[in-house]
DNA sequence: TGTACATCAGTGAACGCGCGTTCACTGATGTAC
DNA sequence: TGTACATCAGTGAACGCGCGTTCACTGATGTAC
């Protein structure tokens, strides 16, 4: 039970606090350029202390991408659709939709942390669950094909997602006025004619 | 012409030799760690001696960028095809195939230097060039459906390329002997029944 | 063919930078008796 | 309810780091006459 700002000494939930904080910083710093010790100072608190809580900075940043994961996990379980068909499309598009709402933290989740997931248990296990949804969703599509389809799917929604994201579209005659709608357009395109 | 190594004052070709030193390093250091003292180094030349010819390190790797995207250009105009599907899926797999030759040159060409492309005309010139190789490849697919079906093909081949190059598929239930040949399987499963 | 001079493309010392990480410390908290 | 003590979670000074970039310099080259 915190009591004052001030005398914050055994802050109670400062690991999810410096979460919180490296989150809040994401956008505007991005994620290669996230230091602990500005997390550190806008939580508050001294720049010794997160260490405390995580490792080293590559463990706090991985665990921002394991919340992502979770977040874009939940946001897939959202997404429904009347048919198995339009659930797969929905899911892409909300795939997509995440990473348009929250460009900084798709980047953090895919970035070169995730090489290392070994390392990383938690967020591993985050990313699997996300895959996981994705592949159920297909085979109750095409039960017979429904790794390639769910390759297929993410594949599209995933490079969608990281062009949008980094602004590639940018200055080439395209226009991508909702990227999410695009993803469930080109998901539905897609799956038009899956056998 | 260059007389010996020792007396290499007006080195003649510094230019292309720091870009070679470059990519010869990419693949240990992969792009973010690429520093330009190493470069220097290996070119066999002070740390001083690049910003007579590059601005900066970022201009150095913009310029390795680009190469990287002629590089790119080139391997899709090589690829072939009976019919017009036949060769945009062969682009497909090229492209895959281009990304996993040369991960590291491929982290680079999408990563951070590619949103300030505006900065680097080069760089810019050289991805629009690969854009529009596939967009024709499209148009003689279906000229009325072009311009979805070359973002739907890009964004399979660069999100299949991703998730390759950067192990995401690692530990997931998921075989990928052949990365390129999957492209191109991916990208005929999705042109099978284009109208 | 010489000479004077501008220009080009190197060198290497120097600077500032803020970071990640470590460490001895200390104030706060919880528990055993 | 007190007291002693172990443990936890903070603090803040310190270190080393190699980097990108700048700068005054100098050796090499090309050109005008």
């Amino acid at each position: 039970m915190p009591r004052k700002r001030k005398t914050a000494y055994h802050h109670g939930s400062l690991h999810e606090a410096l979460l919180d904080a490296a989150e809040q910083l994401l956008p505007s710093r991005g994620p290669e350029a996230l230091t602990l010790r500005e997390v550190a100072r806008r939580a508050g608190v001294s720049h010794g202390a997160p260490y405390h809580h995580f490792a080293s900075r590559d463990a706090l940043l991985a665990a921002v991408a394991e919340r992502g994961f979770i977040g874009l996990g939940e946001a897939m379980e959202t997404a429904t659709g009347t048919t198995p068909r339009d659930r797969l499309a929905a899911i892409c598009e909300a795939y997509v939709g995440f990473a348009a709402k929250h460009p900084t933290r798709f980047r953090l989740m895919f970035g070169p942390l995730l090489a290392r997931k070994s390392e990383f248990p938690g967020l591993q296990a985050a990313g699997e669950k996300a895959f996981a949804l994705l592949l159920a969703a297909s085979q109750e599509v095409a039960p017979a094909q429904a790794m390639p389809l769910a390759l297929a799917g993410w594949s599209m929604a995933h490079g969608l997602s990281y062009l949008t994201v980094n602004d590639v579209f940018e200055s080439l005659p395209v226009p991508v006025p909702d990227s999410a709608a695009l993803g469930r357009q080109l998901a539905q395109w897609l799956l038009q004619r899956v056998p």
